[in-house]
DNA sequence: GTAGTGATTTTCT
DNA sequence: GAAAATCACTACA
């Protein structure tokens, strides 16, 4: 699957609040058993060292955390409350540990494997709508922590071209205990005139 | 429609 | 031992 070039590492390469605003609307695109699974980027929220929700906060590198102190491009997947997943991409500078992560996604392909994913959901904007929702329903692995985006055999990657959104609003983030007045959420709802939520 | 709560395990104190 | 970048279910309006 090619690339265009407006998609490339250095997109990522850049100061995090500003990735997770440009990342609305892009594809994710995972290759996998069961075939092209994709959904917009409808939602993320930005994670900087200086964060204090943010694991690299202390900026002690510990195992965990080292994908997100390395080169930009690469994912974050880690697990959370003993049964979800939530995928990050990392950003800015090898050695700064900030990432963006992706909260939401708006089905596009493979509808049919993300319903098989989540048996229990029949609405089209539930499958997805959430950070261990998407992950779920598109089937990521959680071996695929710590995968290189760019790579050539990567099996996630991101679409060249975004969609766009008709609007991005900015909120504060949820479910952390400290940083939660940062406006660091980027929601949008339309894409292309269709609704979202 | 909203509000409250249990599930379940890794990570850090 | 406690908290955690969450979700789905139940009760109630």
């Amino acid at each position: 699957m090619p690339y265009d070039k407006t998609m490339n590492r250095s997109f990522f390469d850049n100061e995090t609040l500003e990735v997770a605003r440009r990342l609305i609307g892009y594809p994710l695109i995972y290759e996998g058993p069961d075939g092209i699974v994709s959904g917009i980027i409808s939602e993320t929220e930005a994670y900087t060292q200086e964060d204090p929700a943010c694991h690299t906060y202390n900026g002690r590198q510990t195992k965990r955390n080292t994908v997100m102190f390395g080169p930009p491009g690469h994912l974050y997947i880690y697990f959370i409350y003993g049964m979800y997943h939530c995928l990050n991409i990392v950003t800015e500078r090898e050695g700064r540990g900030c990432a963006v992560l992706i909260r939401a996604v708006q089905p596009l392909e493979g509808i049919d494997i993300m319903k098989k994913n989540r048996p229990k959901i029949k609405k089209h904007s539930e499958l997805a709508n959430g950070p261990g929702k998407l992950v779920l329903a598109m089937g990521i692995p959680s071996s695929l922590n710590e995968q290189d985006l760019f790579a050539k055999k990567s099996l996630i990657y991101l679409g060249a071209v975004p969609y766009k959104a008709t609007e991005i609003n900015v909120a504060t983030r949820v479910g952390i205990a400290k940083g939660s007045e940062f406006p660091w959420r980027f929601i949008a709802t339309r894409f292309n005139n269709e609704e979202v939520v």
